[in-house]
RNA sequence: GCGCUCGUAGCUCAGUGGAUAGAGCCCCCGCCUUCUAAGCGGGUUGUCGUUGGUUCGAAUCCAACCGAGCGCGCCA
């Protein structure tokens, strides 16, 4: 990378400086070097503000290290006019530098040769991590605040596979408990007035119309097989075939929005294989939990939460903490390096309840990650859409995926940070122009595709209607591929020094060059969405490059070269979208 | 009341202690005989919630306060 390769030659020079003693009492360069892209273009394509922050080490004004420094990079050999075309020192302490082409050359030569697996890094060392997400009671439907958790979780999934973890994704079905008795009584209900019986509704259970579709194709399929069960028998059956009913309409809808699960966990499963129980014992025998007003408590408060937990209740019911418990020692002992668990923001409450289990059970709390993601609100033309469950009209993830479509989806619930509120307006997610820049993004894709047909396919011209030939042949461009490779030369001729596109293809080269840094700044806080942020980016980049420069020209070396930079742009585009879940097509 | 998250342009948001705080939307003005105008260029927009502190330097770090959302059950 062109930073890197800027930061070290930088650093050598600092050290070597100190080895001569120009910089008082340093010896070597204590700091790692930063390169940042300064905003205005005569502070050079690149700049390093290193001299500022060794001031004080080297107790002497910013302005005359960077001169020293300056002067050291001036004599090394990489910091040639086929690499750097002439750097500057600008107060207070800058050091600024104008690029030429070696870098970029071997910045797109780079590119071409790692092919899909450009930015890819090994940060993980293979390391096992779970990445549990949704997790929805199968009780209804899907919502956007789950689409925001799958999206989240499944570009978070990519992203780790990325950068060399070995990755697992978890989907937890509460399965158990209140809410799936509550769901029987309710099926039953419905299943019955469907079928004629005038029979009351449960007053406290799910709003019917978010039931109702559910239980027609059950009806349908089974008529009235279960009509003679008694009201034990009733909602025990219907609430079964109910909650895989759900279970699956929400994997089906998962899938669409590309959110695939390894694993459906069970709750339920913790009960029937006797996990819970066993790890009330466990606490027990850590002597982490005690008896007190006919419960079962865990000392959670020793162990860092505000207060203690109950983990049975006094009419002998587990809690909910309790199958966390039983569940996350499962996940433990399933041997991974990294658990991740993302939640909506509402529970949060819960994490010192389920980071007290952890430490309880002898666990390394430092393995659990949670991560917890805001409220979506949805909008249209800046109105707010107004949701109420109990009314019954929560705009459903599927009715947000009908309208606006997949890879607007994704987009506008992967580019945000999970941590903050988001407004979801469903008609600029509609929209497909600039103002949307999941079209933008696709668009610019897109561009580059139209541009690779253009050069290998005949065309038609409308007015004339003459077949035009092709400049190139699909084998010479197979040819040239190879040569992207293994000669960086290969691009010099599309670089045109001190002319204006040169301004454009830099910030494009430079772009591209920045993506694996990008990838690891997105792996490391946990924020897939920069990737999506970056991804306009560069096609806002290529789009200035594209408006003063034409790829395909009379002149076949300087045709092959923009090729080269297309290519490169269009591969980088496609990994980053790929991460983000959402198609690169090749046209539009 | 306590805890968590957050507060940046009219709106949606970037911003890893450094140069004059940036994008997009909105509004106005230009640009299509040439590889996709679903595009590009230009113009207008700020007490970075407030007040202190640390620092050569703070939107960024610290404290207090103000404001918003969420959470504080033998619910799940």
């Amino acid at each position: 990378m062109i930073s890197e390769r800027l930061a070290s030659l930088v650093e050598r020079a600092i050290d070597r400086a100190t080895k001569d003693g120009k910089l008082g009492p340093l010896t070597g360069c204590p700091i790692p070097v930063l390169v940042e892209r300064p905003r205005l273009p005569e502070h050079g394509d690149l700049a390093v503000g290193t001299a500022l922050k060794l001031a004080g080490q080297a107790k002497m004004p910013p302005i005359k290290i960077a001169e020293i420094i300056a002067e050291y990079i001036e004599k090394d050999e990489e910091a040639g006019k086929h690499n750097i075309e002439r750097l500057a020192v600008a107060p207070p302490g800058f050091i600024n530098f104008h690029l030429s082409t070696g870098w970029l050359e071997a910045a797109l030569s780079n590119i071409h040769e790692k092919g899909e697996k450009f930015g890819a890094l090994n940060i993980g060392e293979g390391k096992k991590v779970l990445v549990e997400y949704v997790s929805a009671n199968p009780t209804g439907d899907l919502h956007i605040g789950h689409g925001r958790g799958a999206v989240y979780g499944s570009c978070l999934s990519n992203l780790f596979a990325f950068v060399g973890f070995s990755v697992e994704q978890e989907f937890y079905v509460n399965d158990a408990g209140v809410q799936i008795s509550q769901l029987g009584e309710c099926a039953w209900a419905l299943y019955q007035r469907l079928q004629g019986r005038e029979v009351p509704y449960p007053e406290e259970g799910y709003p019917e119309n978010s039931l109702m579709h559910f239980l027609e194709p059950i009806v349908k399929e089974n008529g009235d097989k279960y009509l003679s069960c008694d009201s034990e028998e009733g909602p025990k059956k219907l609430g079964e075939i109910t909650k895989m009913t759900i279970m699956e309409s929400q994997r089906k809808l998962l899938s669409r929005l590309h959110v695939n699960f390894d694993t459906w966990f069970s709750e339920t499963s913790l009960h029937t294989s006797d996990a819970v129980s066993s790890v009330l014992k466990e606490f027990e025998k850590k002597q982490k939990s005690y008896e007190s007003e006919g419960a079962l408590w865990l000392k959670a408060k020793e162990l860092g939460d505000e207060r203690d937990r109950v983990l049975r209740k006094s009419t002998g019911a587990t809690t909910y903490l309790a199958n966390d418990a039983a569940y996350h020692l499962d996940k433990f002992n399933r041997g991974f390096d990294q658990l991740v668990n993302i939640w909506g923001a509402d529970h949060h409450g819960q994490v010192p309840g389920l980071k007290a289990v952890v430490k309880a059970l002898d666990l390394d709390a430092d393995k659990l990650e949670i991560i917890l993601t805001q409220i979506v609100n949805l909008s249209r033309e800046g109105q707010m859409v107004r949701m109420s469950k109990r009314a019954g009209t929560v705009v459903t993830l599927e009715e947000v995926m009908d309208e606006v479509g997949v890879d607007a989806t994704r987009y506008y619930l992967a580019e945000s940070n999970p941590q903050n509120p988001i407004n979801f307006d469903l008609e600029l997610a509609k929209r497909t122009s600039r103002e949307n820049p999941a079209f933008y993004i696709q668009y610019a894709h897109a561009r580059c595709c139209a541009i690779l047909r253009r050069a290998t396919e005949e065309q038609v011209n409308q007015e004339s209607g003459v077949t035009e030939k092709p400049v190139l042949t699909q084998e010479q461009l197979e040819a040239y591929k190879v040569d992207y490779k293994n000669s960086p030369q290969a691009f010099r001729a599309a670089f045109e020094p001190g002319h204006e596109v040169y301004q454009c293809q830099k910030a494009l080269v430079q772009k591209l060059d920045s993506f694996p840094d990008e990838v690891k700044e997105a792996a490391l806080s946990r924020l897939p969405g920069r990737l999506a942020r970056y991804a306009y980016d560069v096609a806002n980049d290529l789009q200035k490059f594209y408006e003063v420069s034409r790829v395909i020209t009379d002149d076949l070396s300087v045709t092959k070269a923009r090729l080269g930079l297309i290519l490169a742009t269009k591969q980088v585009l496609a990994n980053a979208l790929k991460i983000i879940g959402v198609s690169a097509p090749e046209r539009m």
